[in-house]
DNA sequence: ACCATATATCAAGATATATTGATATATGGT
DNA sequence: ACCATATATCAATATATCTTGATATATGGT
């Protein structure tokens, strides 16, 4: 039960619905890609990365200073139909807009 | 969006998931039915199945003083993949426990 | 060792949601 | 019309979550 619970709740807040389909639709992307495409503070990003991750929609790789994530491969049937469903969900995301000196 | 909120939202909550699970597996139940299976007071499941049945899961149908409540069908595939996903969770459901003169 | 950049975490205030008890509405019987 | 039962809604309080700004941690370059 906690499970479905975290699982659900890191998909029940706007801000990571959209950071979850730019991921799906970009690839990997690392927080200041989304920091600056979403034009949103660092903090505020870096937590919803968090709860998505713990939520086992993302997963995190990290190079040198840079985070990179990306969706989380496989994803189980639960996760994949949620995934499918915010993918077809007619919400405005932002352009890829890179913002750090990767 | 919204929409799509107010789906999650109907299941990210401990009580919504077990009484979802609850009709699924009952089929067709009436509020006073929850409310002795459940042992909680009757504003609460109300609630609940308010909430449920608005995020798409549930349908109501009045006949006499009862509102039965019983699964939406058809359910659309994102719906249908959380259902089964609360289905298979390891969780305690009460028997169905008949609790007005119906 | 120091500095700059990238990311993560924390504390406080703001907003949303859940629970309870009380009240309102609806239906059927007498 | 009145009453009893079933269900829905409301108001107040408690709890959880989100946002921001500040601070901490981590990595690589000099």
């Amino acid at each position: 039960m906690e499970l479905f619970l975290q699982t659900v709740g890191s998909i029940y807040d706007e801000t990571r619905v959209k950071i979850l389909k730019f991921i799906n639709q970009n690839g990997e992307v690392c927080v200041c890609d989304i920091e600056n495409s979403f034009d949103m503070i660092q903090s505020r990003i870096s937590r919803h990365l968090k709860i998505l991750k713990e939520g086992g929609f993302l997963r995190v790789e990290r190079r040198g200073t840079w985070a990179y994530y990306s969706i989380r491969s496989p994803l189980d049937e639960f996760r994949l139909a949620a995934l499918k469903e915010i993918d077809s969900l007619d919400i405005d995301i932002p352009k890829l807009n890179k913002g750090c000196n990767a």
